[in-house]
DNA sequence: ACATAAAGTGCAACAATGTTGCGTTTATCG
DNA sequence: CGATAAACGCAACATTGTTGCACTTTATGT
């Protein structure tokens, strides 16, 4: 696991602080196949960080095109790990998400594509959200 | 405007009571073309009402399928009348809608369709969300 | 019209998510 | 090493949504 070397090139690529809350973080999302929320960061840190800072470093990251946001229910937003390609600012998807109404995360479907949006030209169309629920591959075994 | 007939039959057919507060607030559905959430109902309507009572009838619309869930992102859910055809329980929509970055309003596209999922069968898909945002008609021109 | 039961309402209290301001600490770079 | 900007922690706050409980209103049947 030299995700270390990895995260501290990733923050440093974006000028940001190679900061022992933010390279936890970002090894906690390269450890997690779902989507992780700030409340589930909190819970998951070794030490008990402010949430405040949780909040800011997910903001910055999200701004930075490191993370971006895979769910946004009522219950708050999921944030997961962009792919190498994806641009330094923030940026909607172009694949589908899952979330599970049983366990509750939220998956990237890297390879299910967004479709195209087919709308009157009355709407000027910026971003296309694709969302599928149901119950995920852990559950369904 | 013979909504009132209407909303006494939509709610008398789904063995609900008619009372002042649940009239006035599908009347307000039926005057606009654009999802409301709690909040806008609340600041819409004459009397000031509590707003546990508004959420209390928001949960109970959607439960007999008078409403549906238009939009949920961070800042709360946004409610739409459901077509006549729907169903008398809670259930997702078939068409698409779309969020405005400037007014913030939802509206449903109602001859947009959902497109159909296309998923490894790890997943078990009960419901799809097909969610667009940019310019509205309104603010476009 | 009246009694009754069920549904709806209001109030208080609470939990969770997310924000902002401000003073302090820490990382990075010359 | 010292300066600067970023990051952190704390307190305080706003918003959305929930729950429990007492009270009121609506619908129904006699
Ligand atoms: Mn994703
Ligand atoms: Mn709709
Ligand atoms: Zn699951
Ligand atoms: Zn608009």
């Amino acid at each position: 696991m030299d995700n270390k070397k990895l995260i501290g090139d990733l923050l440093h690529a974006h000028g940001l602080k190679k900061t022992p809350i933010r390279t936890e973080m970002l090894a906690l999302f390269m450890d997690h196949d779902f989507a992780l929320s700030a409340s589930d960061i909190v819970a998951k840190m070794t030490a008990g960080h402010d949430r405040v800072t949780i909040y800011r470093a997910l903001s910055s990251f999200e701004k930075h095109g490191i993370l971006h946001r895979a769910s946004e229910d009522g219950q708050g937003i999921k944030y997961a790990l962009c792919g190498q390609h994806c641009p330094d600012e923030p940026h909607t998807d172009k694949h589908a998400h899952f979330i599970c109404d049983e366990c509750h995360q939220t998956y990237c479907l890297e390879d299910v594509k967004v479709p195209k949006a087919n709308i009157s030209n009355e709407f000027s169309v910026t971003g296309v959200s694709y969302t599928l629920s149901g119950i995920c591959k852990q559950c369904n075994r």
